[in-house]
RNA sequence: GCUCCUGUAGUUCAAUGGAUAGAAUGCAUCCUUGCGGAGGAUGUGAUGUAGGUUCGAUUCCUACCAGGAGCACCA
């Protein structure tokens, strides 16, 4: 790594002037005529010195030998040393960028890594929550399998509890045939205001609850096998379009059996309360949840805490990820203190990390999915997908439908993926999606047009190649593709796609610019057609990562 | 009330303690020759308030103000 090598040399060049410094860091200045490379090491050391920084820094140039690959160093700013490389530096490094394994890298070599996401429960709509949740644990699957990880996609429904009480209260009462996804979300949300607001339907739906779980009403577990399976034939459909294939599904029907087990054998950790089995975290600074509830019935809390347990006898895992909203942050701490003493000889605990991510709330208000004032993910996806068949009416597209779908959902990741994985995303049904500018489509229509260009170029008999010629002088392009590798095992350690979004999205700004200004395809163009091919696959293998499928026109 | 998260252009988002706080969108002006205009170029405009630490603070600390989430049998 040219990292490396610039810091063996700094290092010398310190030595010399009977200097030493335990880690120098070298940093990509955010502006490029600041060089490729840059080190505020004068600063920090000028500390200790009596020189001022920037008389420092010009002694440590003085005392630098220049590697090969630098073509100037020089001092800066309030005594920052620059770095520039060199020409045929970016032209050798240009060749990593256009092969097929670009940006995978070893850091997660021979690590089991599971990842659980997404988690909508049957009987009820696959909201736009569930979108959010399944887009970064799909973009974080991908990263950790460029780096290297055996990866296991898990996702966990919620097969028992009040909710499905809720709409086969509903379906019973009204004797109404269940065929269809829709049915099941008005059964619920229907069941659910009854629940609210009646008292004798919420002991019904209390007392359905307790069969769902002891199976013994014949009735009742027709209603629930047949509702369950179109829930998940429904959900099924919906990871299929949004590019996810899970290895496992859990449901919370086991986790609850195990939970359960745990907890009791565990029981000088919990105390009896109102009839009730809780943990009382103020013990370490949390507060106080219940494992199993009055009526004897395990709780999320328990069946997660045997959850952990049946994920790792599906898979012995290294490290798992848990990804969910972030309302739920505080109680997964309780959920790590109580793992951290129940698995203590396992360490599951030290193993397992929640992601809580932002929610995903609408301008006009908040959604609740008690109320059934919820938005689909169906219905989402197909109101973007009008506005994207809208923009393509005047191009001649095969597969129109498809490729609008590919638009519509690269869009809507594309708008959460961009940003802080812990921070809300306020939706605005007409603004929030963009097909231009800072987007998914913008992406995916540079990487098309750049195809396009090779396209083009392999019909003319024009080849790539990456011998410069004699007039080159080195581009933003070139300056940006080798940072690629680096900006993915950033994205993994701080589990941030948008780092990658962010990537993309400048590098495919500087290649329009590119685009706009020169001829690609020409006699003597064969270096800007290697570019081209680095950049179009640079942005393929980065579009993977976020889960985004590139369509062949659009 | 307690705990946690968040306050950055009109709007939606960036900025591992670094250099002139970046994009996008909006608005204004411009780009037919040359391969996809879902594009490109230029201009416009922002760190909630008050202190502190530091050579250097959007970032760290304290207080305040504003918004959100959580705080016992839902998940």
């Amino acid at each position: 790594m040219i990292s490396d090598i610039l810091k063996e040399k700094l290092q010398k060049s310190l030595g010399k002037l009977g200097l030493s410094a335990d880690k120098v860091i070298f940093e990509h200045p955010g502006d490029f005529s600041h060089g490729d490379y840059s080190t505020n090491i004068a600063l920090i050391l000028s500390k200790k010195e009596k020189n001022s920084p920037k008389e420092l820094a010009e002694k440590i140039v003085e005392n630098l030998e220049k590697p090969k690959e630098v073509e100037k160093i020089d001092v800066a700013g309030a005594g920052f040393i620059n770095f520039h490389l060199t020409k045929e530096f970016f032209a050798s490094s240009l060749k990593d960028a256009t092969k097929e394994s670009f940006g995978k890298n070893k850091t997660l070599a021979g690590k089991k890594v599971i990842l659980e996401y997404t988690d909508p429960n049957p009987f009820k709509i696959f909201h736009i929550g569930h979108l959010m949740t399944n887009t970064i644990g799909e973009s974080l699957s991908r990263i950790a399998e460029f780096g290297g990880a055996d990866v296991r996609r898990v996702n966990y429904q919620g097969d028992v509890g009040l909710h499905i009480a809720k709409a086969i209260w509903s379906i019973l009462k009204d004797k109404k045939k269940v065929e269809t996804n829709e049915d099941l979300g008005e059964a619920y949300s229907k069941g659910s205001k009854s629940f609210e607001e009646d008292e004798k339907a919420k002991e019904e739906i209390i007392e359905i609850n307790k069969k769902i779980y002891s199976r013994e009403d014949e009735e009742i577990n027709r209603v629930y096998d047949q509702g369950k399976e179109i829930s998940l034939d429904n959900f099924e459909k919906m990871y299929e379009k949004l590019g996810t294939e899970f290895d496992k599904l859990f449901f919370e029907s086991e986790a609850g059996k195990e939970g359960r087990e745990i907890v009791e054998s565990n029981a000088n950790l919990f105390q009896k309360s109102d009839g009730a089995i809780v943990f009382k975290g103020e013990n370490y600074g949390l507060h106080t949840r219940v494992f199993i509830n009055s009526v004897g019935l395990p709780t999320y809390e328990a069946k997660e805490l045997g959850l952990a347990k049946i994920k790792d006898e599906y898979f012995s895992y290294d490290e798992s990820y848990v990804i969910s909203g972030n309302e739920v942050n505080a109680y997964f701490d309780v959920l790590l203190e109580v793992m951290k003493h129940v698995y203590e000889k396992e360490g599951f605990a030290n193993k397992t990390t929640h992601i809580g991510h932002g929610m995903l709330r609408l301008s006009e208000g908040k959604m609740s999915s008690r109320t059934g004032d919820v938005i689909s993910a169906d219905s989402l996806l197909g109101e973007i997908q009008d506005k994207v068949l809208e923009v393509m009416e005047e191009r001649e597209v095969e597969n129109r439908e498809e490729v609008a779908e590919m638009v519509a959902i690269s869009a809507l990741k594309y708008s959460i993926l961009k940003q802080g994985i812990g921070r809300d995303i306020i939706f605005n049904f007409d603004k929030s999606i963009s097909f231009e500018g800072d987007s998914g489509p913008y992406l995916q229509y540079t990487t098309v047009r750049a195809k396009s260009v090779l396209d083009i170029a392999k019909a003319k008999g024009l080849k790539p190649s990456n011998e410069l010629p004699d007039d080159w002088e080195s581009i933003e392009i070139e300056r940006m593709l080798y940072k690629f590798p680096e900006v993915i095992l950033r994205a993994w350690q701080d589990k941030s796609p948008q780092l990658i979004s962010k990537f993309l999205i400048d590098l495919a700004g500087s290649f329009n610019g590119f685009y706009a200004t020169q001829k690609i395809v020409e006699e003597g163009g064969e270096y800007k057609i290697f570019l081209t091919k680095a950049v179009a696959n640079t942005l393929k293998n980065g579009l993977h990562l976020l889960g985004i499928k590139i369509p062949e026109k659009m």
